[in-house]
RNA sequence: GGUCGGUUGGUGAAACGGUUAACACAUCGCCCUCUCAAGGCGACAUUCACGGGUUCGAAUCCCGUACCGAUCACCA
């Protein structure tokens, strides 16, 4: 069997959204799932639309998601990506085209782009071009050739007859060449069209699988019939259904929607997002949902690929990133949960407890700075947050918790969760409450908030003896 | 409009002619608990867009309808 071989090939026309990465995973996975070579190949033959640094974002955007690609041209000692601008200026492209030609299988062509598009609109719906240049004479396009007229290279179709193509996941499909027109193979401007050197490039460079979005499918026909005027073997070809952001719409950058980078600066995990996106679109085998880009590789098949768009769920992202935060060994945790705690924390406070303390709760690191933002300073809050159903605490008998909670610690020696725990319970126990009973009016005046991370005597503990006993005498001064 | 494709719950989805239609997120209960989370347990589609057909039997096969999407460039 071939080695298996698949490219990611983007056009740097902006940033790269989710459905572009999820593209890239799974031709990624589909190579090394049976250790073949991942190819990434930059497609800027339409010179008008290039975006300055488009290029960066797709190369860092692999980069910190691990989807390495296997060769390239030598850019300082790494692989750099294969560049069509760069590989057109060797002639490859217009050396095929011109091959075709000599073979009969195109032709030039000097129709100005503007008649036919004006034949185009004028026609509609029925429109099928016929292009009279096909049957200019060989001296007369030499002659004009010459006289140094611009051309384009059009394929030809015979217009009888039905072209089909298979396809991994839609199956096989077949259209009537009637349906088709003569496409433009090589632009006056001298470059390819995306679309052959698309054909050019992934028969050159071997690439056996085809991994793209399921919007090429109805212009794989022509891609097929490129093949065949060559005479070449045609790959294996895997459409992937859209990722959409709505019933309606496709997740797109255009629309305002989260792009890669944007959610790792919410603070998604690369892993997660990977993960997540990777299972849009496909289904293990297993009951499992929680893979790392090498598991994924392994149980990634692309008989389970699905045919339908999915909509992009940002609350299943959020949980399956808390999933990775939780699993993750303490000390990277501290260490990737550490700067964002520096954003609304002090630094007198340690840390390592802070950390500890919302290692359940949080799901996106951007969260983070809110949910610790107490310890500098307790919120402001209403006298009404002492409501608590389950407590059955109300602002009155708060007061009268908050001087048993003072009494209690003002000489505690020993000042950490555990000592901190063990006076109040026993507090609790010698006055009949219920330690929530206690607790909660404390993690009130402590944070300002009905919702803490931690627990009142774990925030008590980072507090300090002084910061928390003031902090319960202003409470209590309040009410 | 032509052509091509799609249609299982709020969401991702499994099922490959015979199951009580998995599982996960979300939601809602309950338990645990010093709040919230996390964790545990449970509820949540009499039904697979709709209508016909084939079959002993259909979410699964066939046909039609509806709806959604893609594509019809010297854009990728």
């Amino acid at each position: 069997m071939k080695r298996i071989r698949t490219r990611f090939a983007p056009s740097p026309t902006g940033y790269m959204h989710i459905g572009n990465l999820r593209t890239a995973l799974y031709a990624y996975l589909i190579a090394k799932k049976d250790d073949g070579d991942f190819i990434l190949r930059i497609e800027d033959t339409d010179q008008g639309r290039l975006v300055e640094g488009a290029v960066d974002i797709i190369y860092s955007t692999l980069k910190e998601c691990g989807l390495k690609h296997d060769e390239g041209p030598d850019v300082g000692g790494n692989y750099g990506p294969y560049v069509q601008s760069d590989r057109m200026k060797e002639g490859i492209y217009a050396k095929y085209a011109h091959e075709l030609v000599g073979m009969g299988k195109a032709h030039i062509c000097f129709c100005k782009e503007e008649d036919v598009e004006r034949q185009r609109q004028e026609a509609g719906d029925s429109f099928y071009f016929v292009d009279p240049c096909k049957l200019l004479s060989k001296e007369e396009i030499d002659a004009r050739i010459a006289k140094g007229e611009e051309y384009v290279i059009r394929l030809n179709i015979d217009p009888e007859g039905t072209t089909s193509f298979h396809d991994e996941v839609y199956g096989t499909i077949t259209v009537e060449n009637k349906t088709l027109d003569e496409m433009v193979l090589l632009k006056s401007d001298g470059y390819p069209t995306y679309n052959f050197a698309n054909v050019i490039d992934d028969h050159l460079m071997d690439i056996t699988d085809v991994v793209r979005g399921n919007e090429y499918l109805s212009s794989t026909p022509k891609y097929n019939l490129i093949y065949e005027a060559f005479g070449w073997d045609i790959p294996r070809y895997i459409h992937c259904p859209p990722v959409m952001k709505d019933e309606h719409q496709k997740l797109s950058k255009r629309n305002g929607d989260a792009s890669f980078q944007d959610l790792v600066e919410k603070g998604y995990l690369p892993q997660a997002i990977l993960n997540y996106i990777a299972l849009l679109g496909w289904a293990p085998e297993e009951e499992r949902e929680i893979y790392s880009l090498q598991e994924l590789a392994q149980a990634f098949n692309v008989k389970r690929i699905g045919t339908t768009g999915a909509i992009f769920d940002i609350e299943k992202l959020k949980w399956m990133n808390g999933v990775y935060l939780r699993n993750m060994d303490m000390e990277a945790y501290y260490e990737l949960v550490k700067p964002y705690i520096y954003e609304s924390a002090d630094e007198k406070f340690d840390y390592r407890l802070i950390a500890n303390a919302i290692h359940d709760r949080v799901s996106i690191l951007s969260e983070i700075k809110d949910m610790v933002s107490f310890f500098n300073k307790a919120d402001d809050y209403d006298s009404d947050v002492y409501n608590n159903k389950k407590a059955k605490t109300d602002p009155q008998l708060a007061k009268t918790i908050l001087q048993e909670v003072y009494d209690s610690l003002k000489d505690l020696s020993v000042w950490n969760n555990d000592s901190i725990f063990t006076a109040l319970a026993e507090r609790a126990k010698e006055k009949g409450y219920k330690n929530i009973t206690m607790m909660y009016p404390m993690q009130v005046a402590l944070s300002g908030r009905s919702v803490a991370p931690g627990g009142a005597t774990a925030i008590a503990e980072i507090l300090g003896k002084e910061e928390s006993l003031s902090r319960i005498e202003k409470a209590l001064s309040r009410l």
